[in-house]
Formats: structure tokens, C-alpha cells, sequence
DNA sequence: GTGAAAGCGCTAACAG
DNA sequence: CTGTTAGCGCTTTCAC
């Protein structure tokens, strides 16, 4: 069955490839019973332009490619990235553009895979997930020309497009939330180092102490991976400096705390307060009862606007770097103990 | 910055474009020593071949799709997709191919999306994932020309090729299992009617009780939709009907059943046998002391086979449709009760 | 408003 | 073993 083509279109049209072409594109320049007719052949014959020709011709592949470094390894044990690639999906449907998924294991596939990726010819434009800070891959492809789009916060400000969470405004609310209600020794269980993430959450916790004019103690910080478990661990060291509360940098890792804690057999929230970070719906809550007060990031959101901007960097290069961030909101539910303090 | 070309590589290698060409393609028809002053001037330009130019003139693209028809709601609330996701990524990589992500949310997202799917010079195939039974997309797609590997149990064999888990013999093997350690009245939490994995896991539980000459009793199955919530709310109505054990068609819904029996005070595996079906490592257990008996069903391991195979389809379209199943394994731990019926 | 013609950058016979 | 020659199917000036 050999396929159609535009030169099938046109005969059997009666026209030109050109003006078959001009309908296909919606192009103004055509009377409009030449356009209907030309329309109805197209339906009739259920033809379909040609997706290489047309990216040939035309310099566009209507394609965007996201790209995960493999330091990103918890790709697919938190539900993060699944959400998010659901909101990227949605806008490129609504975009008309193909979404490629680029996801490296191994050194040697992110070797493989730059030529892929940098090729001309296959993709507009790249979404870039931040990992580890000093990715190699993120590296290179920051370098190159194609246009993109860094989900993060990229080390240096400036020199490239990103989106990012406002994790620092996010995590300062969450603590300034927990101090106003009368907690005075509020723990804080942070990601892995160099994540990005991780740190800004910090921040935000520093600045909410700083703020209350409250002493920092190195004693009442640990670092997890986002994990259960991590938070698990974590929290049971943070226990032996009695904090009445702990501010996670993610869910999991509250849940983790919250596991911790009850079963030292102290009570949540009314002897240590719990506040997460996500607010991912995926998760299972360890004590069904107690929902978590959590800061939560709308990443369906974040990754619909993140394509949007993609797309205006790739309409307008000449426009230079582009910053976008997204605004947090704080989920006051059961463990951090409004309802103890606040009888309002 | 205009993009090198074949051409560019040729003058400034002092050969033809065909030359470079084939020694593109690593074609063998090439003297060594050209070869070589090619490859030079390759890597010093940074030169990468066009890939639209490339599709269009050899008629492949080197992608395919992965295809989620809306009929799939639990995408992203399931980490058994992110897994399959994974290793399906993962062999495309190791074949070269590039992988298109295709998720629809809705009907209209369906209707606008076959055309890019179908449409030639875009896709060399594509992995179609199976959802609920009579699904609209699906239907046109398995009518459509693209070469596909279906991903899951299709209504009519034979007409098209496809990849499964082995559910009802795993499902068997489960429920054997419990037969073997004497439960005797063994209950059975299924999936959503209309799923295919659903309905050949219940077929491997009524298998393994005819095969021990054991009655069905329906008021021992109840239809979950996978979730852990759904596995709660079952297991609190077969409750009533006091079973010894219980087979799960999800691991989600085993820990559901799993908080159900220990919220009535009953002790599992004493007096309420569990087993689930997935083992999906990335679920937080309800019991961190009591691991789950489950079938294991290698999921990344599928999502390499599926490629695999559809790669095998796309290269001899004559052989027509195949077939393939993929093993499960019985992972016995500590719901079951094994250790409490087998001394040895 | 419409058609002719010239590519887009590559692959693949076909000669030599 | 290498170069020449046609396209692949579409977009896009440029005339008319």
C-alpha cells in the first residue's frame, strides 16, 4: 500500500501540490471553495502529510525531547517524576508538539545519547531535568545551542531558561507557620546535598529561624535522600535532641519521621509537629488518621508552564534566558497542631 | 551558525557525500584509509547527520511510541508504569532508537493524536498499551498498518502481535501455594472487570481450587480497582465471610487487605493468609515487619521483551503477528504463613 | 489566489 | 572501492 502523498492530493483536487499545502497549513492565500475541496479530499482519503518531509522542508519537528541525567536515579521510585511527565504530555498535546523521553541509566548512555539529542533534524527544543549538581551531560548540553529549558535552579543564573519551585518562600512558610504556633525547637530533615532542591528547602528554613530572631542548631539538621526510609533514620537520631517539631523536605521523608516518632511512642502532633514537602497524592500516609500538613508544589502545573516557556524560548531565541517560578502553598491539615494551638 | 552537512564533510574529507555516507552508516565498501581521514574530520567538526534528511530517504525514523490510551487512569498513580517506562527507555537506547511518549488524558487528546501517531515518516512502530477492554483508540489502532506490539492481552489472538505476563499461572502458583499450607477457604480481591490481567488472575485462582477439588464460593471475591483503598474496603466485606487467607490481584490492594484484617484484630499470617501480585519494590509496606508474600512479575524486564519484539515485527512484517509471555515468580516471605505450616 | 520550480540533507541504486 | 545521479515528500519563494 504505497502512502499518499501531496502530489496525490493535488491530482485528485485538481490543484497544485502548492495550494494543497497552503490548506494543510492554514495558510490565508486560498478561495475558499478551492479550500473545501481540497479538504474533502483529504478526509476522504484519510492522507496524512509526510512528518519527515515536512521537518525537512519547513526546519521544524514540531518535537520537543525531555531530557533526565542519569544522576536523576530516583526517577521512577518517586512519584514525582511521573506527575510531572503527565503535565509535560498534556501541554505538548495541546501544543501539537511529539514528546521524546530521553532517560539515561549509565554513563555510557548519556554518551550515546548527546549525538541523538543535539542532532539537527529530530528536536525543536530540550527540557532538561536538573540533577546532581555538575552533571556532565547537563554540562555539554547547557553549552550547545539547542533550546532549553532547565527544571531546577541551575548553579549559575542567567546563562540559561529554567523553571523552579519556589522551594525557599515554600519551606519559609511551612517553619514560620510551625514557630507562630509555639514550637521552639524545630528539627529539619534535608535532601541529598547536592540537590538543588534540597538546599533552597534549607534555606527556607534557615530564613523562617533567622526571621523569629531563633538560634540555629546544627544538632536539630539531618540530611536524607527523600526517602522513607532516610527520613526514618534521620529522625530517629534527631529524637535523642527532643525537638517538638521537624520539617521535612519531602513527604516520604515526613512519613518516615512520623514512623519514627510513634513509635518512640510520642505523640504527633501534639509532642513533635510534622510538616512535609510535595504533597504528592500517591503516597500512602503511614497513620491514616493524620493527615500531613505539607507545602504543596503543583507539579502537573510546573510541568505544563515549563513546555510553555520551552516554547517561547524556541519562538523567540533572541529574547535570551528566561526565569520562571512557581508559587507553593501550605497545606494545613493534622500534624503540625493548629487545631492545639489555634482554638480560634 | 548554519549546520554542517554531508557536503561540508565531504570537500573538506576530499571525497563524495556517498563516501561519507557510508562511512556514516558503516557500510563496509570503504577503504580503510579514507575511512579513517572521514572519521577525522567527523569528530573534529562535531559534525551529526541530519535526522529528518536521513528518515526521509531512507523511510525509517528510528522511533517508536509508546502509546497510553486514556482507558489507562492509573498511569501515574501506578509505579508499575514508570517502571515499564524504564525498560522500554532502556532497550530503545541500547537499540538506537528514539522513544515517543504518547499519553492521553481524554477523549479529544485520543481523536487529535492519531493522526501524529499514524501518521508516516514520524514512527517505525509503536508499543500499544492495553486498557480497559474496547478501547476506542486502540480499536483504530490495531486496524491501521503501523506495526505494533500490543501490551497485554489482546480480545482476538492472532490478529496482532503481543506481549503479557504470564497472570493466570502466576495467579495459579499463588494460590496453589495457600492450598498446599491448608487454607481452606481462601478469598480473592480482583481487579476491575474490564482489565484482561485482572481476569486471567481471577481465572488462575479458580484454577488452582478446581485443581485441588476445592468449590468456588463467590462471597469470597470482590472486584478492587488495583488502589490500596479499594484492597481496604474489599477485604472489610470478605471479612464477614471469615476467609483464611486472601489473593490479591495488586500488591496495593494486599496492603490494603493487609491493614483491613490487622484493624479487626486479627493477626496475619495466623489467621488471614496474604499474597500479593506485582512486587513492585517501590510500595511502602503497612507492616515494615511483615513482608509481603507476592508474584513477582519482572516489569523492566517486559519493557526491554516488548521492544524487543516490536523491533522483530518492524524487521520481518511477513512473519505476522507473534506472540510472547513473559514469566512471573512466586516470592514467598512472610504473609503467607509458610514458615508456620512448614517446620521443615 | 495559484502554480512552477528550487531546494531541505540525506540514502541508494547505478555506473565505472 | 568511489562518484554520479536520482529521488524521499514537503515548504517556500517567486512569477503570473
Amino acid at each position: 500500500m504505497a502512502e499518499l502523498t501531496l502530489e496525490d492530493i493535488a491530482t485528485t483536487a485538481g490543484v497544485s501540490r502548492s495550494t494543497v499545502s497552503r490548506v494543510l497549513n492554514h495558510q490565508p492565500n486560498v478561495r475558499a471553495d478551492v479550500r473545501e475541496r481540497v479538504w474533502a479530499v483529504i478526509q476522504q482519503t484519510g492522507y496524512h502529510p509526510n512528518a519527515a518531509a515536512r521537518t525537512l522542508a519547513s526546519q521544524r519537528s514540531w518535537m520537543i525531547g525531555l531530557v533526565l541525567p542519569k544522576s536523576v536515579g530516583t526517577f521512577f521510585s518517586d512519584p514525582y517524576f511521573p506527575q510531572l511527565t503527565r503535565g509535560i504530555a498534556q501541554a505538548c498535546n495541546q501544543n501539537e508538539y511529539t514528546l521524546g523521553l530521553f532517560i539515561m541509566d549509565s554513563r555510557e548512555e548519556e554518551e550515546k545519547l548527546y549525538p541523538r539529542i543535539s542532532r539537527t533534524g529530530l528536536l525543536d527544543g530540550i527540557l532538561v531535568q536538573a540533577g546532581s549538581t555538575g552533571d556532565h551531560l547537563v554540562e555539554r548540553l547547557l553549552n550547545s545551542t539547542m533550546p532549553m529549558v532547565y527544571l531546577g535552579r541551575p548553579l549559575k543564573l542567567q546563562s540559561v531558561s529554567f523553571i523552579d519551585v519556589a522551594n525557599i518562600s515554600g519551606a519559609k512558610k511551612a517553619v514560620s507557620h510551625l514557630i507562630h504556633l509555639g514550637r521552639k525547637r524545630i528539627a529539619h530533615i534535608s535532601g541529598p546535598t547536592l540537590s538543588t532542591a534540597a538546599i533552597d528547602r534549607t534555606q527556607g528554613y534557615l530564613d523562617a529561624l533567622a526571621e523569629a530572631g531563633m538560634p540555629v542548631d546544627t544538632g536539630l539538621i539531618r540530611h536524607g535522600d527523600f526517602t522513607e526510609s532516610s527520613g526514618f533514620e534521620c529522625m530517629q537520631q534527631l529524637l535523642a535532641a527532643h525537638p517538638d517539631a521537624v520539617f521535612t523536605a519531602s513527604d516520604a521523608m515526613a512519613y518516615g519521621a512520623m514512623r519514627a516518632i510513634t513509635s518512640q511512642g510520642l505523640s504527633i502532633p501534639a509532642e513533635v509537629a510534622v510538616v512535609g514537602f510535595d504533597d504528592l497524592p500517591t503516597l500512602q500516609p503511614p497513620l491514616p488518621d493524620l493527615a500531613l500538613t505539607t507545602v504543596r508544589q503543583p507539579i502537573h502545573e510546573f510541568g505544563m508552564q515549563a513546555v510553555q516557556l520551552l516554547i517561547e524560548v524556541m519562538d523567540s531565541p533572541a529574547a535570551g534566558p528566561q526565569g520562571r517560578t512557581i508559587e507553593t502553598e501550605l497545606l494545613i491539615r493534622d500534624t503540625c497542631g493548629s487545631h492545639l494551638a489555634c482554638p480560634v
